[in-house]
DNA sequence: GCAAAAGTGTTCGGGCTACACCCATGA
DNA sequence: TCATGGGTGTAGCCCGAACACTTTTGC
């Protein structure tokens, strides 16, 4: 079947994965130490080729699932990379997608095997190619996404305190949030549900649960309203 | 230099070109009758292959200037699609591409000679493949962009009435607004000149120019103030 | 009893929304 | 003179920003 474009040129096409996660303090970053060329011994992002039956998403599962274990997690494509020269080897398009898990979950020995290591957003390595230029994207999307959409939660356990959630945007947009403001505005949205259990590891007082309830935020859509978490400078 | 990724396969990568213009009244996409195969006599976007020394931005631009004569207009990377089967002559990877420009500066002899027409994107044809896919993708992105940023006057001559703008903006959002509120907003960002001359196509009047300023759209965000159009409900 | 984190309410101001009338001019 | 489209001002309200003290409990 490759009579209609059999004059054309085939390329190499990869993706490669930005995955975030989160723990308490600290946005992270899942990167891998490369035990093969090209750029043997640097630090890339997780990355692969899509096999024959295999779409461009397919091939982003597939190489998150085999580094982590996970599967079904928050995973958007981000941007295409088509310079002819980004990829010393040979002309590579690369099509980055972007991933968010909860840091507690991932596969530990799968990633050990890979040579994968959390490595802070704030504190990188060097990185291979134009591997930077696609975590500088992955950031200021996830700080568009995060401002807009409930989509923190991916980044936290399934039940979480107020100044855990605090804590996490404080570490996405670098700012100092206002605890009252900030937990007003989340409660007003009416899409946590408070649970009666407390978490009483990082204070002796502890701190209430709270659980995303997506039924909640489709009915909060559906009301006309819209998820918005104000991020502007305290102070 | 292939020596790396040898046991890869290589894939067909393409890209296609949203082209959004203005004619007063609606928004038209520039779209291709297609005169080969596949889909021979269907309604294409405009596309094609990346040449060897061409990254994919190179390539959409060319696409773009085969088509219209246009070079240095807004043209922007929407999404990477690459289901297996989104092409049913072979495995292509498609790269989209958006761009605005405005309707009244395109090489009218060149779009005829591609077999390319305007077409108001609230008649469309039938369109090959997912194409019809990324002209959604395209119309949700403009509505976000248009809102945030600067870009209508991409598709609007240098020289335009603040009604012109309203309406691109009402045709964007398929939205009236309320005249008042849209040109006090607009106008209480300090980014448009206001031209001593005035056009009377439209009516006895006569409405004043306008032109949009960078420097001072810089200044805007220099002090920390962003573009917003609001688009809210009027009733 | 004290240190450390959790929790909670009010006031102020800016900006968005709604809304109606006069102006200029060509026919 | 009239019809058509261009142009302008104001009042109310909502939401976001700023801000400080009390509660709980482990040590």
């Amino acid at each position: 079947m490759d009579r209609y474009y059999s004059h054309e040129d085939r390329q190499l096409v990869a993706v490669d994965c930005v995955i975030f996660g989160f723990d308490d303090q600290e946005l992270k970053l899942l990167l891998i130490k490369r035990n093969m060329e090209p750029a043997k011994g640097l630090w890339s992002l997780p990355g692969g080729f899509p096999k024959k039956d295999e779409g461009l998403d397919q091939a982003a599962e597939r190489v998150l699932s085999q580094l982590t274990g996970l599967k079904n997690v928050y995973l958007e494509q981000l941007y295409a990379y088509g310079d002819v020269d980004r990829d010393p080897g040979e002309r590579v398009v690369s099509v980055a997608y972007c991933s968010l898990i909860k840091i507690e979950d991932y596969d530990k020995d799968l990633v050990k095997e890979n040579n994968a290591h959390w490595r802070p957003v704030n504190d990188l390595p060097d990185l291979v190619f134009d591997h930077l230029v696609m975590v500088e994207k992955a950031m200021r999307r996830l700080r568009r996404r995060a401002r807009t959409q409930p989509i923190g939660f991916e980044l936290l356990p399934e039940k979480f305190t107020m100044p855990q959630l605090q804590s996490l945007y404080e570490a996405i947009y670098q700012k100092e949030l206002d605890k009252r403001n900030f937990c007003k505005k989340m409660l007003s949205m009416r899409m946590l549900d408070k649970l009666d259990e407390k978490d009483k590891s990082t204070s002796k007082k502890g701190a209430f649960l709270y659980r995303f309830n997506p039924e909640k935020y489709e009915q909060l859509l559906a009301d006309g309203f819209y998820f918005t978490v104000d991020v502007k400078t305290k102070k």
